[in-house]
DNA sequence: TAAACTTATCGCCATAAGACGATGGATCGA
DNA sequence: TCGATCCATCGTCTTATGGCGATAAGTTTA
């Protein structure tokens, strides 16, 4: 069997939750587990486009999918990942007032100059 | 100036972690910062790689350069980035566990199956 | 059983990303 | 000041990624 070290997971992970629209389909999927013909209409992105990112993150066993008679159900396998991408966010607030932070002071040293 | 959008930077933070050179690298800094020929040594790659590398972690607002002399030194600008590593593991380990789990579970069913 | 539906996969193209060596600008030491 | 050191950047090549339409396989419905 494929052996797997934390850091390959680590990097799968990362890089199958490092797309917009792999994170809007997770932001998507957090109301509930959702078939494909329902995901679609939320995307302007054609079916196999979808299809592929649906995939791309159940490979990172982010995803759990199911087949229910004709259609393919996918749902959140853990939701820890949800976690990671607040944290994600909170680094992404913290740098944002960081540069607000910088702004207000060159805004002041400017006036200052006189 | 370049408006900046927490969906934007998340996507650009993810990205930039979703390396394993990348995350080395953040290993590495995580002892206290570093000279870009410090750093250098402990990779099998170029130094043109690796400055590269260095620029998208810094673009990424992940790490602070400063200029010493004739060296350029890199850190860690915000901890933060280790909280976001360490929930990634976790999640990485959860999978690992799960896995074998299933594996354990499958052994058992083959045993019994007689 | 034939038509319609749902979805994964294939093949193709365009763009992005990673790697390298070479170049050049800046600084330090002799 | 001349050579050496440090490091970012450029040009180039190769590979990976994202996007699309077409196709195919399985399911349901008529």
């Amino acid at each position: 069997m494929t052996q797997k070290s934390v850091s390959d997971l680590r990097v799968k992970i990362l890089s199958a939750l490092s797309d917009p629209i792999r994170l809007k389909l997770l932001e998507f999927l957090s109301g509930g587990e959702r078939c494909v013909c329902e995901i679609l209409p939320a995307f302007q992105r054609s079916q196999s486009t979808i299809s592929k990112h649906l995939n791309i993150l159940y490979e990172a066993d982010i995803l759990e999918r199911k087949v229910d008679g004709k259609r393919t159900v996918y749902c959140i396998k853990d939701p820890q990942v949800f976690e990671i991408i607040r944290m994600v966010d909170s680094l992404a607030l913290t740098q944002i007032s960081q540069l607000a932070e910088a702004g207000k002071l060159l805004e002041k040293s400017l006036n200052n100059r006189s």
